[in-house]
DNA sequence: GAGCCGAATAAGCGATCGGTTATCTGGGCG
DNA sequence: CGCCCAGATAACCGATCGCTTATTCGGCTC
């Protein structure tokens, strides 16, 4: 029994299926998949089993996982303590959507740190349901996306920290830049350019896509969301949705141009998600509380321009930090 | 950082040294020393550090056996939790001196867990430093042999089981075999066979071998107390210190004959130690309890005879069950 | 019944673990 | 001063871990 198999055990415990673990631990299905069958002959019981909506805990599970859960939580603390013990800064660990890892998170991290010199930070990108299960089991301090709710036996907070809004963007010679009060339908056979965090299935970017029923083989994932402008900046290579004013320099550049469709610029809002206040480390609450004040959202308005596309090194998924 | 190293940490820290830990664990010196070397490089800190009575945390270290002992304490529960889950019977960890383990621990097991059906039972042999250390790391659940103390941080309950007497036995056509009224330096040139409780510093028999300053080279160490007593049984052999009642059969078939020092027979206790009864196991407490029943007396007083010397496996030392 | 999707298994590979014996090192102590 | 003891290190070995790709299995849906 190890606190690998623990922890995987637990993932696919939150997430529900083995498939969704792999992706947040950044590994490949089997892997997570021969992992949990170690623990399951250690212990002698299936711990999961496949259920008509994903894996269910049999009776033995459901009582290993707070276990678990907590001891995976001490792994962590007590890497945090020795490293406080011997004088180190306090790490605050943050998840991030990709675009927000992208563009402003590099930033907010500087100021924070040089405000707060007792804090060295790491950043992951995920998904708010990676997000959720890694805020729970306390493998991350905070996470900026969208909207956690928890799920009901953990209480998360979430609150939000930047108003903005989406819109659509493509080369100013598409044939579709010109067009005025564009009907939704004539968007899906458009290829649609969109970065990691887009296949975030509680993204508004995925979200969208579905609602239109775009198919599948329409929507290209690039590695960020510079790389998706610079493709959509090419003629007739298609639309990227994007956040306002990240892409504003892109747009004043003039390498592309808003659509108009109806129902855009889509509002939309970036949250700060805790664990509730006592549980949550104080690094942590001091970084969300950091996040409301003027001099971060300006660093929000103001974005670090993007990495170049290709420079973008994409940390894919995030890693556990243990 | 893997449990492993957790608990080899934490032993080293409670029992104050490495080569105690790795005789503790059934293992060689360099073996828990690399480990502990692992979990040092891990963390970037000592932990613990070479003082003048022995081993001494570092200010990291001190923070981290809580912790770590937390840890091991659930990576142990979440075994047990799994198993009653799944419907099979709580087991109950014991600890025991050499000698009792030897002697009267097969039938206790065997009657109790026959009126308690409800659980199963393993067995391992222990000096009164490591029941102390795994009682406290809940590595085991109950300690049958000398008193136990507890160190202050955690608090163990130990309780008088059995009263019994030490006996010194030697060959009846043995020289010392027809002496009176013999003087204790007069035993500090022959052979002393005794059993592997009697390497246990805080066992009677280390004591008075101790207090006669008998030299290292006269105390031989024999798998077992049914050994020692063969060995005994030979002529000039020398003698060995052994528990009234349990060698009486011996001493009935004239294999052996008590030799007559003064303060002999030396009067001793038996006890049984756990956790504080919130701490400890319902099995626990329930087996420490049948102990005192009149059952379990009748038990102890007539012991199963002795394995055959050479047959009797020494579980040597305990083995950890996770 | 055929196809599909997600989990499990197979096979293989390099790194690490956990263990050994033998040797080195560094502090008390006679 | 040199011995002795206990911890650290070296060198080595086999088992397991953790990961991969490729394939098989089992339910569901159409």
């Amino acid at each position: 029994m190890t606190l690998t198999q623990l922890e995987c055990f637990v993932l696919v415990a939150r997430l529900g299926s083995v498939t969704a673990a792999a992706r947040a631990l950044g590994v490949s299905e089997p892997a997570v998949s021969s992992t949990l069958g170690a623990l399951r002959q250690h212990l002698g019981d299936p711990l999961l089993a496949r259920g008509p909506t994903g894996m269910e805990l049999t009776s033995a599970g459901r009582r290993l996982v707070p276990i678990a859960s907590e001891m995976i939580h001490l792994g962590a603390e007590a890497q945090a303590t020795v490293r406080q013990a011997r004088g180190a800064a306090p790490e605050l660990r943050i998840l991030a959507s990709s675009t927000i890892a992208e563009y402003v998170v590099p930033s907010l991290v500087d100021t924070f740190t040089k405000k707060n010199s007792a804090s060295e930070a790491t950043v992951g990108v995920a998904t708010a349901a990676e997000m959720q299960a890694f805020l729970q089991e306390r493998l991350a301090d905070v996470a900026l996306g969208p909207k956690l709710t928890g799920d009901g036996s953990v209480q998360l907070e979430s609150q939000p920290v930047m108003r903005c809004s989406l819109q659509l963007l493509t080369s100013p010679r598409s044939r579709l830049a010109g067009a005025r009060g564009l009907c939704a339908t004539a968007l899906t056979d458009v290829d649609w350019l969109v970065d990691p965090a887009g296949t975030d299935p509680s993204s508004p970017v995925f979200q969208l896509i579905g609602k239109l029923r775009v198919p599948d083989k329409r929507v290209l994932v690039l590695p960020s969301q510079t790389a998706a402008l610079a493709a959509a900046a090419d003629d007739d290579a298609g639309i990227a949705p994007a956040v306002t004013h990240l892409a504003a320099g892109e747009v004043r550049r003039n390498s592309v141009v808003p659509i108009d469709v109806a129902g855009f610029p889509l509002p939309m809002l970036w949250h700060v998600s805790t664990l509730a206040s006592d549980r949550s480390s104080r690094t942590a609450w001091s970084f969300r509380r950091f996040l409301t004040t003027p001099t971060a959202t300006q660093i929000m308005l103001q974005p670090s321009r993007g990495v170049s596309p290709g420079r973008f090194k994409p940390p894919v998924y995030v890693t556990l930090w243990n």
